[in-house]
DNA sequence: AAACTATGTTAGCTATTGAACGTCGAAATG
DNA sequence: CATTTCGACGTTCAATAGCTAACATAGTTT
């Protein structure tokens, strides 16, 4: 059994029961005690428990049933990845803009156990739970219509929210990212959202894996001129960085 | 049992009796006295309670929030009655404001099982996301600054958005309900919040459990003007029941 | 091969609890 | 109003369970 499937086990077993027990998972698991301790560290660490002396409880505030059966994540590493090449473009004290992509939860992950004292807006309700225990940080939530499906606040009220902020960074990703169509999304309100973020910034960041280059979707961004820094998890091919540097982009990968 | 566990039982307890005994605790958890007394001095090291001769008494310095988890998980039995008796009130196609109180996440459960086509506008984290998922429902989710500890999100930025709508019915919650003091809440930018939901509707709805009765916390939602109706988990005695007829306020319970 | 990760092992340390006992507080009694 | 009395309190001590930290090992990744 894997360390991250016995986590997982113990975190279902935390949604049931509300509480575990050094000792009981040390006998069920049949791993030493001291494995178990350093599961609950990590959970603890994670935020999703409390440890006590002999074993742990819940930590109610967190919603559990979210981060495991809503996503289907895909390329975790490379959104990882991209994440933590974002951690260096970011200062600490900065005011950022987040969307609501599922690399923007990564990227939010890794800021979060990095930086301090950030502002961060966004429309991502993932992102909103998930640095609710972010020390010193001011987090602001955008308004909006609650979207079935995407875990996001979308619509004109989003938009209105926005506008009303001038952060430093905005960081993006998208579902099409071309030469000639620019940068698309298959949501129109999505891509709306996204629009007025990179238009209330100094320094748009696309943070977009590799799959979505050349990929053409529904409704426009943004062309490319919006955009300050690409950063993307593998190296792109000489057309993309002869592209990049016509427009004067930063391009980044690990 | 872990100690942490008891130590928040006893917070529980604390909240629906404000008090507490310790030859009782130490009989109910079949642990010592002494163990009990250190238990109490913890909480009272944290705030939470006064020691005294024989037990302890709950701070009514309501200022001081119980840990999420304890105050979610008080009167649960109290809560569902008062989401029962709001199905009543609500029609299929109502819009409603909804606070980020605890009873407000159980009448949103309740809601969504028994009404179609709602529009529902709501500062709770936890209500956006228990109703991701209701279908035909309208969710918008007022903008704001997330708090951390109540999963709320607060501000003027939540005030702003909420004044940017006009609905039939607002459903709030609140710490204190005084005759002399009005309807008080311990978090001044709450108490705006919810201030603000009472100016945006017709109807103003109060649901709250009866130990709410006679308290005054810190700071002033409103005067009982605003208030259309009232529902609580008991019956209210006479002298309640005389000042809600004075102000041609309609009461109910179960 | 070196670096890293997950795990086990151990030794020394710390936290939690209950028992014992002298002191203190509250309420009843004179 | 002073005294008495009994339960409650705090302190100390000891026992035990649990914890931390350091090191060892094996398997994996780079």
């Amino acid at each position: 059994m894997l360390a991250i499937e016995r986590r997982n086990e113990i975190l279902g077993k935390l949604q049931n029961d509300k509480r575990v027990i050094v000792s009981e998972l040390s006998d069920y698991y049949e791993v030493s005690e001291e494995t178990i301790r350093r599961d609950l560290e990590k959970l603890e660490k994670d935020g999703y428990v409390t440890k006590s002396y002999g074993g742990a409880i819940l930590n109610e505030n967190i919603n559990l049933e979210m981060p495991f059966n809503v996503r289907k994540n895909t390329n975790v590493v490379g959104k990882q990845r991209i994440a933590a090449l974002l951690t260096e473009l970011v200062n600490d004290g900065d005011s950022l803009m987040l969307d609501s992509s599922s690399t923007a939860v990564f990227i939010a992950k890794a800021l979060k156990e990095t930086k301090r004292n950030l502002t961060i807006i966004t429309n991502s309700i993932e992102i909103i739970i998930e640095l609710f225990d972010a020390q010193e940080w001011r987090v602001l939530s955008t308004g909006g219509l609650a979207q079935e499906g995407s875990f996001a606040l979308v619509g004109p009220q989003t938009d209105q929210m926005l506008s009303a902020y001038h952060v430093s960074k905005a960081i993006i990703s998208c579902k099409g990212f071309d030469i000639h169509n620019g940068i698309t999304d298959s949501n129109e309100l999505h891509a709306r959202n996204k629009q007025t973020m990179l238009n209330r910034t100094e320094q748009g960041i696309l943070a977009v894996d590799k799959s979505k280059f050349g990929k053409t979707a529904f409704a426009l961004i943004s062309r490319l001129d919006n955009i300050s820094i690409i950063v993307t998890d593998e190296k792109p091919e000489e057309k993309w960085l002869r592209l990049f540097e016509e427009y004067r982009i930063k391009c980044i990968w690990p």
